[in-house]
RNA sequence: GGGCCUGUAGCUCAAUGGUCAGAGCAGGGCGCUCAUAACGCCUUGGUUGGGGGUUCGAGUCCCUCCGGGCCUACCA
């Protein structure tokens, strides 16, 4: 048995993620994670709200709220989300904890002891009228190159040229609009990444098997122009991780909080500790995953992101635990992802563009979502949402495949042999071959989990649940129920142990359709399939059954055509 | 501007440099009647974006052009 530590990117707390967040980090870890536990491995499976930053506070402004009252509104939000998706994460927790205050600062000193935290001195921009210093992104102005009166501060997006906040012409607040804008000296920490770079560089070559997506931005930043730069930890922020703190290697750090890239992935760790303080249990609990003095060099941490998150996975982060000199664990692979997008465009938050967390399990059932949204993972590329295509796939991959062949089965034995598993008859070739076709079919199945092939995956899945349709319409029980009821008996008693095992082997990606069959079959051994011959006799003969209702309702002609309207935002 | 990814059937995607480029969906035909008008079998469909090159052999490697996307360090 081994022991894997997954996590997932965190998601930001100014609002509810839509789908496209959802299956490029927390979705598949939680294939992941569910596909693990099921293989009898100890999984540690964590995330959290990520809750500092600007962003956070313009948003709890906007919504009229102190930013910490914000925040754990949205944290509970988030957290109902995720639990309504079936998201197994061990512990959510929240980047503002006291357990990430305390490693953050932790982590800070160390590295401050250790010579890799500088104190440089610059200026940015401050908003009088707004009470704070603007991120680059906060200042719009007119674009010096093409003249586009809505340049943002750090790019043109009209020309795409970069810019710097001071090439603006006429900048404004992005924020209130006023043009009262000053630029004020202003000191930070930096963390001295480019004394780790040799190491960095070093240990992502000695990974092997990483996605290319991973690698090639991690290398690009390495090694452009003039390779890795040193990088700012502060902000002049009020909500956050104080940077200034008893036992601090400098000084002047008052009314400043640490960069909210800083503390997102310590918070991976503090989360750990999070979910040992919640179990009641001391430090040890935690550290055995990730202190490798404490016994993590076992653990095996699997880390999944989109795209935009891998230069604070493959680097920021790394460098913070190495450069720490204390022996804390770094990832072993870093499963990233491209983009979904919506229907011919992005999906847009300012827009309404797009369908929401929310708003998708109010419309059907979590499954559906998990379904089509790992079945069209964007592993490769950037991959795109279109009603036609989900109402396509749900309808004939869950309803026809397997929620169609749950229910000939159950109800033909219900009709035939009444609801219980029937006895008499024994197996014969036909059995034979279909146990071999399934033993193939797992353990491609399993190959393809066990690399985080997640589309893939749902293939190999799919194709299992084909073989019990083919098993049925070659064995015909209808037809042997006729001649040979016995034979039929043995023939029905194997589609029911069938069912069974794929309500156990898809239970990654569909975990409450599996419930419910698991439910329907009065059975509660999700043991994972070793031996197929062995599990497909789990239920015995005589053992009784109910009939489930329909596992999956059919996406209609008239809802696609609805939800297509509602959800496309107001167009650009 | 630079870097990376990508372009394969109507659609979504596969294919360690090596049989006739394969699946699912959609389309066509046949079968079955247990079932959510579901299932099974067969089948149509391709100059692998264009052009050049390396090779006994290229979807795959190289060059070039065209299209799509992402990143480019103060959003997170």
């Amino acid at each position: 048995m081994a022991r894997i530590l997954i996590t997932s990117a965190l998601p930001y707390i100014n609002g509810i993620k839509h789908l496209g967040n959802l299956v490029g980090s927390q979705l598949p870890a939680d294939l992941y994670a569910r596909y693990m536990r099921a293989r009898g491995h100890e999984v540690m499976f964590i995330c959290a709200t990520d809750e500092h930053g600007t962003p956070a506070e313009l948003a709890a402004a906007k919504a009229g709220k102190p930013v910490a009252a914000y925040c754990a509104e949205m944290h509970r939000v988030q957290a109902e989300l995720a639990q309504g998706f079936g998201l197994s994460f061990d512990f959510y927790g929240r980047s503002s904890s006291a357990r990430n205050h305390a490693l953050t600062q932790h982590l800070a000193r160390q590295l401050g002891e250790a010579g890799l935290i500088s104190v440089i001195t610059e200026r940015q921009m401050y908003s009088p009228a707004d009470g704070r210093f603007l991120p680059d992104r906060y200042i719009e102005g007119t674009c010096p190159n093409c003249g586009y009166e809505r340049a943002r501060g750090d790019q043109c997006e009209e020309c795409t040229k970069q810019l710097d906040p001071t090439d603006l012409i006429n900048p404004r607040s992005a924020i209130s609009g006023s043009t009262d804008l000053e630029l004020r000296e202003t000191r930070h920490l930096f963390l001295r990444q480019s004394a780790l770079r040799e190491t960095l560089d070093k240990w992502i070559d000695s990974q092997t098997g990483w996605p290319v997506l991973t690698t090639s931005i991690a290398k690009k930043w390495l090694h452009d122009g003039d390779g890795l730069q040193d990088r700012g930890i502060t902000r002049d922020l009020d909500w956050g991780v104080p940077a200034q703190f008893d036992g601090a290697p400098w000084e002047g750090m008052e009314g400043k909080v640490f960069y909210v890239w800083f503390d997102a992935p310590i918070e991976y760790i503090a989360a750990t500790a999070e979910w040992a303080d919640a179990q009641g249990l001391d430090d040890s609990a935690w550290q055995r995953w990730w202190r490798t003095d404490q016994g993590a060099d076992d653990v095996r941490y699997v880390e999944f992101m989109g795209k935009d998150n891998v230069p604070f996975h493959t680097l920021s982060f790394p460098a913070t635990l190495i450069g720490s000199g204390e022996p804390w664990k770094l990832v072993d692979y870093i499963k990233s992802f491209n983009y979904l997008n919506y229907d011919g465009g992005q999906f847009s938050t300012s827009q309404g563009r797009g369908v929401f967390m929310d708003q998708a399990l109010d419309l059907l059932p979590a499954d559906y979502w998990r379904w089509w949204l790992l079945s069209h993972a964007p592993e490769n590329s950037d991959s795109e949402f279109t009603w036609e295509n989900f109402q396509a796939s749900v309808n004939k991959d869950l309803a026809d495949v397997l929620g169609n062949l749950v229910s000939r089965v159950t109800k033909f034995c219900r009709a035939k042999f009444g609801a219980v598993v029937p006895a008499g008859g024994d197996c014969g070739p036909l059995e034979d071959r279909l146990i071999a076709d399934l033993e193939a079919g797992l353990r491609s199945y399993q190959t393809a989990m066990d690399a985080m092939m997640v589309r893939r995956s749902a293939q190999d899945l799919r194709a299992l649940w084909v073989l019990g349709n083919e098993y049925l319409q070659e064995a015909a029980p209808w037809s042997t129920f006729k001649s040979d009821p016995d034979r039929a008996a043995a023939q029905i008693r194997m589609a029911l142990n069938l069912i069974r095992v794929y309500a156990v082997i898809s239970q990654p990606f569909i975990p409450g359709a599996a419930a419910r069959i698991m439910e329907a079959m009065a059975c509660d051994d999700w043991s994972w399939p070793g031996d197929l011959r062995a599990a497909l006799g789990a239920l015995p003969q005589g053992h009784g059954f109910d009939v489930p209702d329909v596992l999956f309702a059919k996406i209609t002609d008239d809802q696609r055509t609805e939800w297509a309207e509602r959800f496309a935002g107001t167009r650009s």
